[in-house]
DNA sequence: AACTTCATGTAACGAGTTACATGATTAT
DNA sequence: ATAATCATGTAACTCGTTACATGAAGTT
């Protein structure tokens, strides 16, 4: 999905600055499953305006650049709509993780706990943010995709918990296999 | 991680040509979790061997370009474990489901089923897929890894399965919402 | 003092994808 | 016949990130 649909999504929640939009993806609703950052949502901001489905309003500020508001014209709802009933790409889960992961017996015991540790902080940190995020208004379906994060993210730590022997057991011994893979070892 | 990196550690796994390390990424342990197209591929297997990371034996066939099956030298198995040893970027999951599920209230109830539908479809394919992989030589953490993504993918299923009827309420009647929100509406 | 937040914008750069080029073999 | 599998490689292109430019106000 473009960052260009993505801006016209967040603009359906209400209208917002680029800056506010930045947000959404950062620390809101967004930001569990999509990501954009300030160089492309300010081209996409101008070039959606430009092809008439934003409207834009500065407010201006002392101190500070105008604030500009950007709202969906009744052209770009419709180019949304169009989008949300595109097909949708299949999901992406890139995890450098899991990939580590699978070389675990060429690693240090030490430094598999090390990074299940960090992973299970992560898991554990966004797990907390999506129970303390609010719904957002006017979006019933937030509440869900709320729920489904959490049970999703519950459900990795959960295994991860379960089997932290398991996993830890897999490393080999410190130093064993600092420059050699294990299986060529002896 | 880049292409590269991947690479080392599909070479890690044994000898392989690129065409086989593509079907890692396609098929294999690591298509859950990381992507390669052979565009990058290629191009990083040419540079690595530039760079002696790697050693490249053509075998002449009939009919068919030679195979080049590389394997990892001395110096491109330490320069894994260097990565290995590399502070873990955070995993990242892109959902245009998600993204679309959040508007749900602005789609007809029969579309918001079908990419509910898709998604389940999806998922019990990638479920299925993962059930039905072996582990991987050598590699006792493929194991785990498989366990992981079949409990995780399972976990998703189930809520999607269980919350089914609260999601498809979400949807708006047909028509009323093709191209005005329905909060817009009334 | 130093850092974070607010606020917008551009340009260079990076990294990978898509599509093309080529072509025999095997399965449907 | 038609499509998939095997097999490598390149070039154009897409898209987005990172870093820079600018600068006031508020917070630690």
């Amino acid at each position: 999905m473009h960052v260009r649909t993505l801006c016209l999504g967040a603009l359906a929640l209400g209208d917002a600055s680029g800056y506010e939009i930045k947000k959404l993806f950062e620390d809101g609703v967004f930001s569990h499953f999509s990501e954009a950052s300030f160089g492309s949502i300010y081209p996409a901001l101008t070039k959606l305006t430009d092809d008439g489905l934003l409207t834009c309003q500065a407010h201006s500020q002392e101190g500070r650049p105008d604030k500009k508001v950007y709202s969906l014209t009744d052209l770009g709802r419709a180019a949304f709509q169009e989008a949300l009933s595109q097909p949708i790409q299949a999901d992406k889960y890139r995890s450098d993780f899991l990939f580590c992961l699978i070389f675990a017996n060429q690693m240090p015991t030490l430094r598999v706990s090390e990074i299940l540790d960090n992973k299970l902080k992560e898991l554990k940190e966004e797990h907390n943010r999506i129970e303390a995020e609010g719904i957002v208004p006017n979006t019933p379906s937030s509440d869900l995709v709320k729920e489904f994060g959490a049970h999703v993210t519950l459900s990795m730590i959960e295994f991860l918990e379960e089997n932290r022997l398991r996993i830890e057991a897999l490393g080999c011994e410190t130093g064993a296999c600092l420059s050699t893979p294990c299986e060529a070892v002896g």
